[in-house]
DNA sequence: TAGACATTTAGCCAAGTTGCTAAGTATGTC
DNA sequence: GACATACTTAGCAACTTGGCTAAATGTCTA
């Protein structure tokens, strides 16, 4: 095994791992929708706030989002819109259309 | 927030978390090339027997793959290529083409 | 039936994850 | 400065994950 597969095989992990949690894939379809500040992801999630905050800190180290301070709130945003392809493959792996 | 989606992001979570490791991802990736008994699986990853098989057992119950006992041996298989879009999928959002 | 081989299951332990609360930091208001 | 608000960090308990070894199961061969 190369060890440049090694590292892209575990950088694709992380990614995949960061998408691992439903309160995270609900957080990535609400920003889909826009931007956010913690605490509306954290009420919709309907957890604490920092929950919310450890969650967003995981998705922005796996590149997900990224955020943006303004005055005394974080808004969160996804880095690219490509993300929401992943549900659309999830999607035809749980239902594949008929071949 | 109404249960049916609540339902449908636990469920694609279950599907990234089958996917959030390294080796479960070498595992796919080879299966994408064609079908592989525990065996070799094991070897390819460098992990014991049963270890291989418990990661096997994960992909299965994710819908990723399906087993085929021949024998006294049991080959793995993708269930259907689509998961390989995965990969593209995730490697467009780590390397986003320029908009 | 006995023995060899392939795989799975079970049990153990170390390490990681996830929720919480409490405390720390930064910003805006009075 | 003092206080409230928004957020992050730290520390804790409960749970899950991932590796191993040992034991159980299933299949083939003699």
């Amino acid at each position: 095994m190369a060890p440049s597969r090694i590292r892209q095989f575990k950088a694709q992990a992380q990614m995949f791992k960061a998408l691992a949690h439903p309160g995270r894939l609900l957080m990535v379809d609400e920003l889909s929708r826009g931007e956010r500040c913690v605490c509306e992801l954290a009420e919709l999630l309907g957890v604490e706030m920092p929950t919310a905050s450890r969650h967003l800190a995981q998705l922005k180290h796996a590149g997900i989002v990224e955020d943006d301070k303004r005055g005394a709130q974080v808004f969160y945003r996804l880095v690219t819109p490509c993300v929401m392809n992943f549900f659309q493959c999830v999607a035809s792996v749980k239902n594949p259309s008929p071949a």
